[in-house]
DNA sequence: GTATGATTAAAACATCTGTTTTAATCATAC
DNA sequence: GTATGATTAAAACAGATGTTTTAATCATAC
Protein backbone atom coordinates (compact mmCIF):
# COMPACT_ATOMS: atom_id res chain seq x y z
CA UNK A 1 0.00 0.00 0.00
CA UNK A 2 2.76 2.50 -0.89
CA UNK A 3 1.02 5.94 0.65
CA UNK A 4 1.14 8.07 -1.96
CA UNK A 5 3.67 10.67 -0.20
CA UNK A 6 6.08 7.91 -0.69
CA UNK A 7 5.30 7.72 -4.58
CA UNK A 8 5.65 11.36 -4.58
CA UNK A 9 9.32 11.39 -3.15
CA UNK A 10 10.04 8.25 -5.65
CA UNK A 11 8.98 10.23 -8.90
CA UNK A 12 11.25 13.45 -7.63
CA UNK A 13 14.22 11.67 -6.63
CA UNK A 14 13.97 9.81 -9.94
CA UNK A 15 13.76 13.20 -11.84
CA UNK A 16 16.17 14.58 -9.79
CA UNK A 17 18.59 12.10 -9.65
CA UNK A 18 18.68 11.54 -13.32
CA UNK A 19 18.82 14.88 -14.27
CA UNK A 20 21.08 16.47 -11.25
CA UNK A 21 23.10 13.54 -10.43
CA UNK A 22 22.69 11.04 -7.62
CA UNK A 23 25.15 12.53 -5.16
CA UNK A 24 24.58 15.91 -6.02
CA UNK A 25 20.70 15.72 -5.15
CA UNK A 26 20.30 16.57 -1.74
CA UNK A 27 17.18 15.60 0.62
CA UNK A 28 16.32 18.97 0.79
CA UNK A 29 16.10 19.49 -2.98
CA UNK A 30 14.06 15.98 -3.03
CA UNK A 31 11.35 16.39 -0.27
CA UNK A 32 11.00 20.79 -2.19
CA UNK A 33 10.34 18.92 -5.52
CA UNK A 34 8.02 16.60 -4.18
CA UNK A 35 6.60 19.02 -1.83
CA UNK A 36 6.90 16.81 1.49
CA UNK A 37 8.43 16.97 4.52
CA UNK A 38 12.02 16.90 4.92
CA UNK A 39 11.82 13.98 7.32
CA UNK A 40 9.10 11.94 5.48
CA UNK A 41 12.23 10.33 3.69
CA UNK A 42 13.86 8.98 6.56
CA UNK A 43 10.14 7.87 8.14
CA UNK A 44 9.79 5.76 4.89
CA UNK A 45 12.52 4.91 3.27
CA UNK A 46 15.28 4.86 6.23
CA UNK A 47 18.20 6.86 4.55
CA UNK A 48 18.81 8.62 1.48
CA UNK A 49 20.54 5.18 0.21
CA UNK A 50 17.74 3.40 0.52
CA UNK A 51 15.74 5.60 -0.98
CA UNK A 52 17.93 5.34 -4.13
CA UNK A 53 17.98 1.69 -4.27
CA UNK A 54 14.94 1.79 -4.33
CA UNK A 55 14.29 4.38 -6.93
CA UNK A 56 17.14 2.53 -9.14
CA UNK A 57 15.03 -1.45 -8.39
CA UNK A 58 11.88 0.62 -9.75
CA UNK A 59 13.73 1.55 -12.34
CA UNK A 60 15.49 -1.47 -13.30
CA UNK A 61 13.93 -4.26 -12.01
CA UNK A 62 11.06 -4.29 -15.31
CA UNK A 63 14.15 -3.35 -18.12
CA UNK A 64 16.31 -6.64 -16.88
CA UNK A 65 13.53 -8.46 -16.51
CA UNK A 66 13.04 -7.96 -20.32
CA UNK A 67 15.97 -8.41 -21.15
CA UNK A 68 16.41 -12.24 -19.49
CA UNK A 69 13.06 -12.35 -21.07
CA UNK A 70 13.80 -11.55 -24.34
CA UNK A 71 17.06 -13.34 -24.25
CA UNK A 72 14.85 -16.74 -23.34
CA UNK A 73 12.31 -16.29 -26.18
CA UNK A 74 15.72 -15.43 -28.34
CA UNK A 75 17.00 -18.99 -27.43
CA UNK A 76 13.72 -20.46 -27.49
CA UNK A 77 12.93 -19.73 -31.27
CA UNK A 78 16.71 -20.47 -32.35
CA UNK A 79 17.83 -23.89 -33.67
CA UNK A 80 20.95 -25.77 -32.38
CA UNK A 81 23.10 -23.03 -33.28
CA UNK A 82 21.94 -20.66 -30.81
CA UNK A 83 20.59 -17.11 -31.49
CA UNK A 84 22.69 -14.28 -33.58
CA UNK A 85 24.64 -11.86 -32.20
CA UNK A 86 22.66 -9.24 -33.50
CA UNK A 87 20.00 -10.29 -32.13
CA UNK A 88 20.91 -10.98 -28.83
CA UNK A 89 22.73 -7.66 -28.72
CA UNK A 90 19.14 -5.78 -29.68
CA UNK A 91 17.58 -7.71 -26.56
CA UNK A 92 20.08 -6.22 -24.22
CA UNK A 93 20.64 -2.66 -25.99
CA UNK A 94 16.49 -2.37 -26.99
CA UNK A 95 14.61 -2.52 -23.33
CA UNK A 96 16.17 0.87 -21.78
CA UNK A 97 15.30 2.48 -25.38
CA UNK A 98 11.89 1.08 -25.29
CA UNK A 99 11.52 2.08 -22.22
CA UNK A 100 11.16 5.68 -23.79
CA UNK A 101 8.59 5.01 -26.34
CA UNK A 102 6.59 3.64 -23.83
CA UNK A 103 6.15 5.89 -20.74
CA UNK A 104 7.42 9.26 -22.36
CA UNK A 105 9.58 11.55 -19.69
CA UNK A 106 9.95 8.72 -17.15
CA UNK A 107 11.31 6.56 -20.40
CA UNK A 108 13.98 9.19 -21.28
CA UNK A 109 14.27 9.93 -17.94
CA UNK A 110 15.24 6.36 -17.02
CA UNK A 111 18.04 6.49 -19.63
CA UNK A 112 19.49 9.32 -17.86
CA UNK A 113 19.81 7.53 -14.73
CA UNK A 114 20.96 4.77 -16.47
CA UNK A 115 23.87 6.55 -17.73
CA UNK A 116 24.28 8.53 -13.90
CA UNK A 117 24.44 5.26 -12.31
CA UNK A 118 26.67 3.84 -14.75
CA UNK A 119 29.03 7.17 -14.25
CA UNK A 120 28.73 8.29 -10.23
CA UNK A 121 28.86 4.30 -9.58
CA UNK A 122 29.12 4.24 -5.80
CA UNK A 123 30.24 1.06 -4.69
CA UNK A 124 27.74 0.15 -2.20
CA UNK A 125 24.76 1.54 -4.11
CA UNK A 126 26.01 -0.04 -7.38
CA UNK A 127 26.63 -3.68 -5.15
CA UNK A 128 22.66 -3.48 -5.04
CA UNK A 129 22.26 -3.10 -8.48
CA UNK A 130 24.89 -4.85 -10.09
CA UNK A 131 24.23 -8.15 -8.46
CA UNK A 132 21.05 -8.11 -11.12
CA UNK A 133 22.75 -6.92 -13.84
CA UNK A 134 25.86 -9.43 -13.33
CA UNK A 135 22.90 -12.07 -13.60
CA UNK A 136 21.90 -10.22 -17.08
CA UNK A 137 25.56 -9.92 -18.19
CA UNK A 138 26.34 -13.82 -17.61
CA UNK A 139 23.59 -14.81 -19.46
CA UNK A 140 24.23 -12.47 -22.24
CA UNK A 141 27.78 -13.32 -22.05
CA UNK A 142 26.68 -17.41 -22.49
CA UNK A 143 24.69 -16.69 -25.12
CA UNK A 144 27.29 -14.85 -27.09
CA UNK A 145 30.36 -17.54 -26.07
CA UNK A 146 27.81 -19.94 -27.93
CA UNK A 147 26.86 -17.82 -31.04
CA UNK A 148 30.99 -16.56 -31.28
CA UNK A 149 32.62 -19.91 -30.45
CA UNK A 150 35.56 -18.80 -32.35
CA UNK A 151 36.44 -16.23 -29.50
CA UNK A 152 37.67 -17.20 -26.10
CA UNK A 153 35.31 -16.77 -23.23
CA UNK A 154 37.85 -13.75 -21.68
CA UNK A 155 37.83 -11.90 -25.05
CA UNK A 156 33.85 -12.35 -25.23
CA UNK A 157 34.21 -10.50 -21.87
CA UNK A 158 36.35 -8.33 -22.65
CA UNK A 159 34.32 -6.95 -25.38
CA UNK A 160 31.04 -6.75 -23.39
CA UNK A 161 32.92 -4.38 -21.61
CA UNK A 162 32.89 -2.41 -24.69
CA UNK A 163 29.00 -2.59 -25.57
CA UNK A 164 28.10 -1.89 -22.03
CA UNK A 165 30.12 1.67 -22.10
CA UNK A 166 29.12 2.18 -25.56
CA UNK A 167 25.43 1.45 -24.51
CA UNK A 168 25.99 3.81 -21.46
CA UNK A 169 27.76 6.65 -23.06
CA UNK A 170 24.73 6.85 -25.71
CA UNK A 171 22.37 6.94 -22.71
CA UNK A 172 24.52 9.76 -21.26
CA UNK A 173 23.91 11.56 -24.55
CA UNK A 174 20.13 11.12 -24.26
CA UNK A 175 21.47 13.58 -20.97
CA UNK A 176 23.34 16.27 -22.35
CA UNK A 177 21.80 16.91 -26.05
CA UNK A 178 18.16 16.42 -24.99
CA UNK A 179 17.19 18.58 -27.67
CA UNK A 180 19.21 16.83 -30.63
CA UNK A 181 17.40 13.54 -29.95
CA UNK A 182 14.17 13.51 -31.40
CA UNK A 183 12.31 10.29 -31.19
CA UNK A 184 13.12 8.94 -34.84
CA UNK A 185 16.81 10.17 -33.24
CA UNK A 186 16.68 7.66 -31.22
CA UNK A 187 14.92 4.80 -33.23
CA UNK A 188 18.36 5.33 -35.37
CA UNK A 189 20.68 5.78 -32.78
CA UNK A 190 19.34 2.24 -31.26
CA UNK A 191 19.97 1.05 -34.88
CA UNK A 192 23.56 2.47 -35.33
CA UNK A 193 24.41 1.11 -32.02
CA UNK A 194 23.48 -2.01 -32.36
CA UNK A 195 24.87 -2.37 -35.91
CA UNK A 196 28.10 -1.02 -34.77
CA UNK A 197 28.55 -3.68 -31.67
CA UNK A 198 27.34 -6.60 -33.59
CA UNK A 199 29.87 -6.50 -36.34
CA UNK A 200 32.15 -4.89 -33.90
CA UNK A 201 31.58 -8.18 -31.47
CA UNK A 202 31.52 -10.42 -34.88
CA UNK A 203 35.15 -9.61 -35.50
CA UNK A 204 38.29 -11.49 -35.69
CA UNK A 205 39.78 -12.18 -32.93
CA UNK A 206 43.15 -9.91 -32.70
CA UNK A 207 46.52 -11.95 -32.91
CA UNK A 208 47.15 -13.43 -29.45
CA UNK A 209 51.08 -12.51 -29.04
CA UNK A 210 52.50 -14.19 -26.16
CA UNK A 211 51.25 -16.69 -24.06
CA UNK A 212 51.68 -20.10 -25.55
CA UNK A 213 48.74 -21.69 -24.41
CA UNK A 214 45.40 -21.65 -26.15
CA UNK A 215 42.69 -23.24 -27.99
CA UNK A 216 42.60 -24.51 -31.64
CA UNK B 1 58.62 27.17 -9.80
CA UNK B 2 56.30 25.18 -8.68
CA UNK B 3 56.85 24.90 -4.82
CA UNK B 4 57.36 21.77 -3.60
CA UNK B 5 53.60 21.36 -1.52
CA UNK B 6 51.91 22.67 -4.72
CA UNK B 7 53.46 19.34 -6.41
CA UNK B 8 52.70 17.20 -3.42
CA UNK B 9 49.12 18.93 -3.27
CA UNK B 10 48.85 17.61 -7.26
CA UNK B 11 49.82 14.43 -6.78
CA UNK B 12 47.89 14.06 -3.83
CA UNK B 13 44.51 14.87 -5.30
CA UNK B 14 45.36 13.56 -8.49
CA UNK B 15 45.57 9.77 -7.02
CA UNK B 16 42.42 10.49 -4.42
CA UNK B 17 40.56 11.92 -7.55
CA UNK B 18 41.32 9.14 -9.36
CA UNK B 19 40.93 6.28 -6.39
CA UNK B 20 37.76 7.90 -4.64
CA UNK B 21 36.52 9.97 -7.08
CA UNK B 22 35.75 13.56 -7.85
CA UNK B 23 33.51 14.89 -5.66
CA UNK B 24 33.85 12.78 -2.88
CA UNK B 25 37.25 13.74 -2.64
CA UNK B 26 37.66 16.28 0.35
CA UNK B 27 40.02 19.13 1.02
CA UNK B 28 40.95 17.83 4.26
CA UNK B 29 41.62 14.22 2.34
CA UNK B 30 43.85 15.67 -0.26
CA UNK B 31 45.73 18.05 2.61
CA UNK B 32 45.83 14.96 4.67
CA UNK B 33 47.13 12.53 2.21
CA UNK B 34 49.74 15.45 0.91
CA UNK B 35 51.13 16.21 4.63
CA UNK B 36 50.19 19.77 3.94
CA UNK B 37 48.25 22.23 5.72
CA UNK B 38 44.27 22.57 4.95
CA UNK B 39 44.65 26.51 3.76
CA UNK B 40 47.43 25.33 1.18
CA UNK B 41 45.32 24.48 -1.12
CA UNK B 42 43.52 27.80 -1.55
CA UNK B 43 46.76 29.54 -1.01
CA UNK B 44 48.48 27.76 -3.69
CA UNK B 45 44.80 27.45 -6.26
CA UNK B 46 42.12 29.89 -4.89
CA UNK B 47 39.51 27.04 -4.43
CA UNK B 48 38.83 23.29 -5.06
CA UNK B 49 37.53 23.41 -8.36
CA UNK B 50 41.16 25.34 -9.38
CA UNK B 51 43.07 22.49 -7.73
CA UNK B 52 40.67 19.98 -9.90
CA UNK B 53 41.08 21.60 -12.95
CA UNK B 54 44.90 21.85 -12.69
CA UNK B 55 45.28 18.14 -11.77
CA UNK B 56 42.96 17.57 -14.62
CA UNK B 57 44.75 19.90 -17.29
CA UNK B 58 48.38 17.79 -16.08
CA UNK B 59 46.77 14.82 -16.64
CA UNK B 60 45.16 15.23 -19.85
CA UNK B 61 47.38 18.23 -21.88
CA UNK B 62 49.94 15.62 -22.66
CA UNK B 63 47.89 12.41 -23.79
CA UNK B 64 45.74 14.91 -25.67
CA UNK B 65 48.61 16.50 -27.58
CA UNK B 66 50.11 12.84 -28.26
CA UNK B 67 46.62 12.49 -30.21
CA UNK B 68 46.95 15.56 -32.46
CA UNK B 69 50.52 14.57 -32.93
CA UNK B 70 49.49 11.23 -33.88
CA UNK B 71 47.19 11.77 -36.49
CA UNK B 72 49.10 14.41 -37.80
CA UNK B 73 51.79 12.05 -38.44
CA UNK B 74 49.33 9.86 -39.68
CA UNK B 75 47.79 12.28 -42.14
CA UNK B 76 51.80 12.95 -43.32
CA UNK B 77 52.57 9.41 -44.06
CA UNK B 78 49.34 8.65 -45.81
CA UNK B 79 48.66 8.88 -49.37
CA UNK B 80 45.10 10.56 -50.77
CA UNK B 81 42.93 8.68 -49.08
CA UNK B 82 43.32 9.73 -45.87
CA UNK B 83 44.84 7.05 -43.10
CA UNK B 84 43.05 4.03 -42.16
CA UNK B 85 40.44 3.81 -39.84
CA UNK B 86 42.01 0.89 -37.50
CA UNK B 87 45.57 3.48 -37.53
CA UNK B 88 43.08 6.38 -36.98
CA UNK B 89 41.18 4.77 -33.95
CA UNK B 90 44.98 3.74 -32.35
CA UNK B 91 46.05 6.98 -32.38
CA UNK B 92 42.79 7.89 -30.56
CA UNK B 93 42.71 5.29 -27.95
CA UNK B 94 46.43 4.59 -27.62
CA UNK B 95 47.97 7.51 -25.49
CA UNK B 96 45.58 6.81 -22.62
CA UNK B 97 46.62 3.68 -22.65
CA UNK B 98 50.46 4.30 -23.10
CA UNK B 99 50.29 6.60 -19.80
CA UNK B 100 50.50 3.38 -18.11
CA UNK B 101 53.43 1.84 -19.58
CA UNK B 102 55.43 5.10 -19.24
CA UNK B 103 54.73 6.21 -15.87
CA UNK B 104 53.85 3.46 -13.72
CA UNK B 105 51.36 3.96 -11.57
CA UNK B 106 50.50 7.46 -12.45
CA UNK B 107 49.34 5.72 -15.74
CA UNK B 108 47.50 3.49 -14.34
CA UNK B 109 45.82 6.86 -12.21
CA UNK B 110 45.57 8.33 -15.19
CA UNK B 111 43.37 5.54 -16.73
CA UNK B 112 41.11 5.45 -13.57
CA UNK B 113 41.32 9.73 -13.31
CA UNK B 114 39.66 9.72 -17.50
CA UNK B 115 36.80 7.60 -16.21
CA UNK B 116 36.05 9.57 -13.22
CA UNK B 117 35.88 12.14 -15.12
CA UNK B 118 33.60 10.80 -17.93
CA UNK B 119 31.50 9.46 -15.26
CA UNK B 120 31.32 12.54 -12.76
CA UNK B 121 30.78 15.42 -15.35
CA UNK B 122 30.33 18.46 -13.62
CA UNK B 123 29.09 20.65 -16.45
CA UNK B 124 32.10 23.26 -14.94
CA UNK B 125 34.56 20.92 -14.54
CA UNK B 126 33.81 19.30 -18.19
CA UNK B 127 33.55 22.39 -19.74
CA UNK B 128 37.60 23.23 -19.11
CA UNK B 129 38.31 19.89 -20.51
CA UNK B 130 35.56 19.59 -23.00
CA UNK B 131 36.98 22.88 -24.87
CA UNK B 132 40.04 20.96 -25.05
CA UNK B 133 39.04 17.04 -25.87
CA UNK B 134 36.25 18.93 -28.74
CA UNK B 135 38.67 19.79 -30.43
CA UNK B 136 40.69 16.39 -30.28
CA UNK B 137 37.15 14.76 -30.81
CA UNK B 138 36.45 17.13 -34.57
CA UNK B 139 39.66 16.25 -35.72
CA UNK B 140 39.14 12.98 -35.47
CA UNK B 141 35.48 12.89 -37.17
CA UNK B 142 37.04 14.88 -40.05
CA UNK B 143 39.97 11.95 -40.35
CA UNK B 144 37.00 9.41 -39.92
CA UNK B 145 34.85 10.85 -42.50
CA UNK B 146 37.08 10.92 -44.87
CA UNK B 147 38.10 7.48 -44.10
CA UNK B 148 34.60 6.36 -44.57
CA UNK B 149 33.09 8.05 -47.43
CA UNK B 150 29.63 5.65 -47.24
CA UNK B 151 28.89 6.94 -44.15
CA UNK B 152 26.92 9.67 -43.43
CA UNK B 153 28.67 12.43 -41.02
CA UNK B 154 25.87 12.28 -38.26
CA UNK B 155 27.10 8.96 -38.04
CA UNK B 156 30.64 9.10 -37.85
CA UNK B 157 29.67 11.39 -35.04
CA UNK B 158 27.19 9.21 -33.16
CA UNK B 159 29.44 5.93 -33.75
CA UNK B 160 32.64 8.34 -32.53
CA UNK B 161 30.28 8.33 -29.66
CA UNK B 162 30.15 5.01 -29.18
CA UNK B 163 34.08 4.34 -29.53
CA UNK B 164 34.23 6.94 -26.53
CA UNK B 165 32.00 5.09 -24.51
CA UNK B 166 33.71 1.81 -25.10
CA UNK B 167 37.05 3.21 -24.40
CA UNK B 168 35.93 5.10 -20.73
CA UNK B 169 34.47 1.88 -19.76
CA UNK B 170 37.47 0.00 -20.70
CA UNK B 171 39.36 3.02 -18.07
CA UNK B 172 37.07 2.19 -15.63
CA UNK B 173 37.40 -1.16 -15.42
CA UNK B 174 41.16 -0.45 -14.71
CA UNK B 175 39.75 1.36 -11.80
CA UNK B 176 37.11 -1.90 -10.61
CA UNK B 177 39.46 -4.90 -11.57
CA UNK B 178 42.77 -3.68 -10.32
CA UNK B 179 44.30 -7.03 -10.18
CA UNK B 180 42.62 -8.63 -13.06
CA UNK B 181 44.59 -6.11 -15.15
CA UNK B 182 48.50 -7.11 -15.44
CA UNK B 183 50.74 -5.25 -17.81
CA UNK B 184 49.99 -8.08 -20.74
CA UNK B 185 46.28 -7.61 -20.58
CA UNK B 186 45.92 -4.05 -20.61
CA UNK B 187 48.43 -4.37 -24.19
CA UNK B 188 45.64 -7.19 -24.72
CA UNK B 189 42.61 -5.10 -23.83
CA UNK B 190 43.93 -2.10 -25.88
CA UNK B 191 44.12 -4.43 -29.09
CA UNK B 192 40.64 -5.90 -28.51
CA UNK B 193 39.16 -2.68 -28.50
CA UNK B 194 40.74 -1.08 -31.22
CA UNK B 195 40.29 -4.15 -33.30
CA UNK B 196 36.36 -3.73 -31.88
CA UNK B 197 35.88 -0.11 -32.52
CA UNK B 198 37.60 -0.27 -35.40
CA UNK B 199 35.94 -3.22 -37.71
CA UNK B 200 32.23 -1.71 -36.23
CA UNK B 201 33.10 2.07 -37.26
CA UNK B 202 33.42 0.25 -40.57
CA UNK B 203 30.21 -1.59 -40.80
CA UNK B 204 27.95 -0.64 -43.82
CA UNK B 205 25.48 2.47 -42.34
CA UNK B 206 21.61 0.06 -41.07
CA UNK B 207 19.02 0.87 -43.61
CA UNK B 208 17.58 4.42 -43.39
CA UNK B 209 13.42 3.78 -43.11
CA UNK B 210 12.35 7.15 -42.46
CA UNK B 211 13.16 8.73 -45.76
CA UNK B 212 11.33 6.69 -48.19
CA UNK B 213 14.23 4.25 -48.68
CA UNK B 214 13.43 1.14 -46.63
CA UNK B 215 13.14 -2.43 -47.22
CA UNK B 216 14.49 -5.86 -46.55
C1' DG C 1 -17.43 11.70 21.67
C1' DT C 2 -12.40 9.45 23.09
C1' DA C 3 -8.28 6.57 22.40
C1' DT C 4 -4.82 4.63 19.45
C1' DG C 5 -1.60 4.40 15.92
C1' DA C 6 0.12 6.16 11.66
C1' DT C 7 1.65 10.07 9.31
C1' DT C 8 3.26 14.81 8.81
C1' DA C 9 5.51 19.22 10.49
C1' DA C 10 9.02 21.95 12.42
C1' DA C 11 13.03 22.31 14.76
C1' DA C 12 17.30 20.93 16.47
C1' DC C 13 21.48 18.09 15.99
C1' DA C 14 25.89 16.61 14.74
C1' DT C 15 28.95 16.43 11.13
C1' DC C 16 31.20 17.66 7.13
C1' DT C 17 32.12 20.89 3.47
C1' DG C 18 35.09 24.80 1.23
C1' DT C 19 36.81 29.05 2.57
C1' DT C 20 38.82 32.87 5.40
C1' DT C 21 41.16 34.89 9.01
C1' DT C 22 44.85 35.58 12.18
C1' DA C 23 49.46 34.25 13.81
C1' DA C 24 53.46 32.08 13.48
C1' DT C 25 57.45 30.68 10.80
C1' DC C 26 60.69 30.78 7.22
C1' DA C 27 63.88 32.52 3.67
C1' DT C 28 66.19 36.20 1.92
C1' DA C 29 67.94 40.95 1.09
C1' DC C 30 69.76 44.67 3.22
C1' DG D 1 71.62 41.91 13.25
C1' DT D 2 66.68 43.82 11.23
C1' DA D 3 63.06 44.24 7.73
C1' DT D 4 60.28 42.39 4.15
C1' DG D 5 57.65 39.18 1.83
C1' DA D 6 56.36 34.52 1.06
C1' DT D 7 54.80 30.43 3.04
C1' DT D 8 52.81 27.52 6.64
C1' DA D 9 49.91 26.61 10.82
C1' DA D 10 45.86 26.68 13.58
C1' DA D 11 41.53 28.22 14.34
C1' DA D 12 37.26 29.95 13.19
C1' DC D 13 33.58 30.68 9.90
C1' DA D 14 29.35 30.12 7.28
C1' DG D 15 26.75 26.99 4.88
C1' DA D 16 24.97 22.53 3.56
C1' DT D 17 24.23 17.80 4.49
C1' DG D 18 21.73 13.50 6.43
C1' DT D 19 19.52 12.28 10.49
C1' DT D 20 16.87 12.54 14.82
C1' DT D 21 13.78 14.39 17.99
C1' DT D 22 9.58 16.42 19.60
C1' DA D 23 4.89 18.04 18.56
C1' DA D 24 1.17 18.38 15.95
C1' DT D 25 -2.23 16.37 12.88
C1' DC D 26 -4.88 12.89 10.78
C1' DA D 27 -7.59 8.70 10.14
C1' DT D 28 -9.86 5.14 12.18
C1' DA D 29 -11.84 1.93 15.66
C1' DC D 30 -14.28 1.78 19.62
Amino acid sequence: MTSETKERILDAAERLFSEAGLRTTSLRDITSEARVNLAAVNYHFGSKEALLTAVLERAFDPVNKRRIAGLDELEGQAGESGPLVEDILLAFVGPPFDAWGESGDRGLRFLKLLGQIHTEANEDVQAVLLSQFKQVLERYTKALVRALPALAPIEVSRRMLFVVGAMAQTMLSANRFPKGLAMDDLDQTRESLVRFLAVGFSAEPPNVRASGGGGS
